[in-house]
RNA sequence: GCCCCCAUCGUCUAGAGGCCUAGGACGCCACCCUUUCAAGGUGGAGAUCAGGGGUUCGAAUCCCCUUGGGGGCACCA
């Protein structure tokens, strides 16, 4: 049987990384093995659960490029596969056959505790250093019982019965795990009162009516795998494999969690990691290729992942590593298509107000050779040459005296340069031009080239660390790069 | 408290009994290149392979114990 795997996201929240990895191995692994990707959407937990947030988890899936051979319909456009719905909450018919279905085989059975009784039983659990677990109050209740019960008002949740034995399965990461059923917390509540079920159940209810061959989620759903396998057993079908992936961790090696981690995929592009980069990153975060090859795009991936190949141990988020890598791909980008990824950058960087234009793409583009290699993100364009697109540039009088002159020497020193440069004229205002004259100058003065050069530099841009001198100089404009420098005089100490 | 999982440089990892006086990458430090900043190049510091027992002629690699870390035990997902 061709393989089916799914990833299933509850939208409570904006794309997490952990889910955006886990939808990855998920993918890879689908088109590895020429089996089909599943996307659905768990979102039975109508107080959390928001379509914004289900938006924003589509969009971040396919803007990491992980299209989905079957999924709920979005925005008009029509569920695809045959199994829809692919939603929860369209969904609600077959939890409720399925649990009439266990309730009719006392598979499983209402449940009438109250919130305070459990939370009674709880305590005193905790205070006897006891494991919490589900006392089974109702599970021996008669016929007439449950009848007293429903009619003094009362709505049963419904327990499934996990009776006991060990459940044994085959990770496909870890190997053989044995979890004895006396371990798992008693009868587990599939139904709520109000009649909606819960996730252990919907998960099954749908992998089972979805065909799914592999379950591929993160480690934290491990011990919560023989509650699923015996609800798969319980409901007559067949159970699929599993492989739990190792957690992603925070720097102090807790689960990767908002608090003290940048979780959210959006905050990840809006400062300007490009989806080759973060998919690269992801992948290798718990996988290798078992090479030393590290930049690999995409179908790259596809064609060496194996799901054998995954570590069991957490890894920890590592950012610097991700901002290389991030670096790594802009490197790789060709001009048009880094052009187009700069452009909302740069429309952010005019509605912060830190730039007053935005350029054109024949602009950035003969900026490109020398940005293209300084950008460890989209979002540093402004940072990087933000100067160039506003109309005056802040300058400091003490950074503008290099460290080996003086104020006299470096008004001497930009007189003469802006000579030099007005005298290279309109028609010939190139790099190739402007340096040997300012270089001549330099030599002429008996001043290190590279102090005349730092003088103009902050003269012009304001700043100590830009792109290389002469090609800034050509991007300002000559007209701007002599007001700037009459500027920066005029703001010398005297 | 109970159950489960995990354990190689700070971090991501290579390593599936001898090729390991443990390799690569990020980060860090030098140097080279160089007008600054990057990029690139070269070199360096950094892991007694968590510890202890076995098995074996031989163990980072297999087994056991200990320790440490993590995860799970909801009418959340």
């Amino acid at each position: 049987m061709t393989s089916r795997v799914r990833i299933a996201p509850s939208p409570t929240g904006p794309l997490h990384i952990g889910t955006a990895r886990t939808a990855l191995y998920n993918f890879l692994h689908a088109r590895h093995v020429g089996g089909t990707f599943i996307l659905r959407l768990e979102d039975t937990d109508q107080v959390r659960s928001t379509v914004e947030f289900e938006k924003d988890i589509l969009d971040g899936l396919h803007w990491l490029g992980l299209d989905w051979d079957e999924g709920p319909e979005v925005a008009g456009e029509p569920a695809r596969g045959p199994h829809a719905p692919y939603r929860q909450m369209e969904r609600l018919p077959s939890y409720e056959a399925a649990a009439q279905r266990l309730l009719a085989l006392d598979m499983a059975y209402p449940c009438y505790c109250t919130p305070e009784e459990l939370e009674a039983d709880r305590k005193a659990q905790e205070a006897a250093k006891q494991p919490p677990r589900y006392v089974g109050r109702c599970a021996r209740l008669t016929v007439d019982e449950r009848r007293a019960r429903e009619a003094d008002g009362r709505r049963g949740a419904l327990r499934f019965r996990v009776g006991e034995g060990i459940v044994a399965f085959d990770d496909l990461i870890r190997g053989r795990v044995e979890i004895d059923v006396a371990n798992l917390g008693g009868d587990f509540v599939i139904v709520r009162a109000d009649g909606t079920p819960l996730y252990h159940f919907t998960v099954v209810v749908d992998d089972a009516a979805m065909e799914m061959t592999d379950v591929i989620r993160g480690e934290d759903h491990l011990s919560n795998t023989p509650k699923h396998i015996l609800l798969f057993r319980a409901l007559g079908h067949e159970v699929p494999r599993f492989a739990h992936l190792p957690l992603i961790l925070n720097p102090d090696r807790t689960k990767m969690s908002k608090r003290k981690s940048q979780t959210a995929i959006d905050d990840y592009i809006a400062q300007g990691f490009i989806r080759e980069a973060l998919v690269n990153y992801l992948a290798l975060l718990g996988w290798s290729t078992g090479t030393e090859e590290e930049i690999l795009p995409l179908d790259e991936l596809i064609e060496r992942f194996d799901i054998k190949d995954v570590h069991k141990g957490g890894a920890v988020f590592d950012r610097e590593r991700l901002e290389w890598m991030n670096g790594q791909w802009i490197r790789r980008l060709d001009p048009d298509d880094l052009i187009d990824r700069l452009r909302p950058f740069l429309e952010a960087e005019k509605v912060a107000g830190r730039i007053e234009r935005i350029p054109s793409d024949e602009e950035v583009r003969a900026l490109l050779p020398v940005i293209q290699e300084r950008l460890p993100t989209l979002g540093a364009i402004g940072d990087l040459v933000g100067f160039l697109w506003v109309s005056d540039v802040d300058v400091d009088p003490q950074t503008l005296v290099p460290k080996r002159w003086d104020p006299p020497t470096t008004r001497a020193g930009l007189a003469a340069a802006r000579e030099a440069i007005d005298a290279v004229g309109d028609v010939s205002f190139e790099a190739d031009e402007l340096e040997p004259p300012l270089r001549a100058l330099a030599e002429e003065r008996g001043w290190k080239a590279g102090d005349l050069f730092m003088a103009i530099r902050v003269a012009v841009t304001g700043r100590t660390a830009t792109p290389p001198l002469f090609d800034t100089l050509v991007a300002l404009g000559r007209e701007r790069v002599l007001a700037r420098i009459d500027r920066a005089i005029e703001v010398l100490p005297a």
